[in-house]
DNA sequence: TAGATACCTTATAG
DNA sequence: ACTATAAGGTATC
């Protein structure tokens, strides 16, 4: 096992952990002490696996992964682990962002009251950047579903599928590549309990094996084309592909239109409302400083739907 | 091209 | 206990 720590007054805007991991924008990261989601914050350690393949690399692991990484924020430093040979800080600066200048993001944010009050309420909140098929399944996952239970079916889906991973006297679960996936029929996803979700993954997760596509491929386009591209994935439209371009391929310009960001735009910027998704899109985006408008949507989302 | 509707399942509210 | 409602939407018509 790898071990090191990060100094969190090292990090423009410092870091939490909690906020960051359970602001329901990753479901690949999983909490140590059990818990599907919520209860005590910070000092709980959360894990996640990474491995070798067409996905971005978050680490070169030498039998090709899948690969343990934790990390936990206590006393003032972000203390990670990994498996052995992997070098883990690399990784854990990478997956948790953690060389975003959130300070000068956060003030480089335009003047604006709801924004102003978002990014002063959840201090330390970063983007994550997680591999893109698992993003790509969990947020094909989340349509009509709470947070909390987006949590539950991952788990279910890496229990099921997932190689089972050895890590300091542990069994992890990794969450299935697209070919552990894609041997999963329409009716087991079903009676997992993914509902009409079910046939979406299980296609998607064919086309993804097959080599037809990968949600990687939309790093390579300009954002709008990044965006069109992903939804010729089952069950992945426009809010879904901005979830995938912002919360795992760099797209920081991304605002996925959910109903808590619709709302938003209902009650504090009615006129940015153009009708269709994309102009809709490109209003908010515009209002919330293109360049890290992503960044915005993801303080905006947390604080409306935490209510702090 | 825009608009309406069905869709699985489950936690929560009444 | 029982029913209605809504939850980070998408596909289809």
């Amino acid at each position: 096992m790898e071990t090191g720590s990060i100094p969190i007054d090292d990090l423009s805007g410092g870091l939490d952990l909690y906020r960051t991991l359970e602001s329901g924008q990753t479901y690949l990261w999983r909490r140590e002490d059990g818990r599907m989601y919520g209860g005590e914050p910070n000092p709980v350690a959360w894990y996640c696996t990474v491995l070798n393949g067409t996905e971005p690399t978050f680490a070169d692991v030498s039998d090709g992964g899948p690969a343990v990484i934790r990390a936990r924020q206590r006393d003032g430093t972000l203390e990670w682990q990994s498996t052995d040979g992997v070098d883990g800080e690399t990784a854990v600066r990478r997956l948790l962002r953690l060389d975003d200048d959130l300070e000068s993001i956060a003030a480089g944010a335009p003047a604006d009251p709801l924004l102003a009050e978002a990014y002063a309420a959840h201090d330390g909140m970063r983007l994550v950047e997680d591999p893109a098929f698992g993003t790509l399944i969990s947020f094909i996952c989340s349509a009509q579903m709470r947070v909390s239970r987006i949590h539950g079916m991952v788990k279910t889906l890496a229990d099921e599928y997932g190689r089972p991973v050895s890590f300091d006297g542990e069994r992890y679960r990794a969450f299935p590549t697209p070919e552990e996936l894609a041997v999963a029929t329409e009716a087991e996803l079903r009676d997992l309990g993914l509902g009409y979700r079910a046939p979406y993954v299980a296609r998607t997760a064919e086309m993804v094996a097959s080599g037809e596509a990968h949600p990687a491929d939309a790093r390579e386009l300009p954002y709008e084309e990044a965006r069109e591209y992903l939804t010729r994935f089952v069950g992945v439209g426009e809010k879904v592909a901005d979830c995938v371009l912002l919360f795992a391929l760099d797209f920081d310009e991304a605002v996925p239109l959910d109903t808590w960001i619709r709302t938003a735009i209902e009650d504090h910027y009615p006129d940015c409302d153009r009708g269709s998704y994309a102009d809709t899109s490109r209003a908010i985006r515009e209002r919330f400083g293109d360049e890290h408008a992503g960044y915005a949507q993801t303080y905006v989302f947390h604080h409306l739907r935490t209510g702090e």
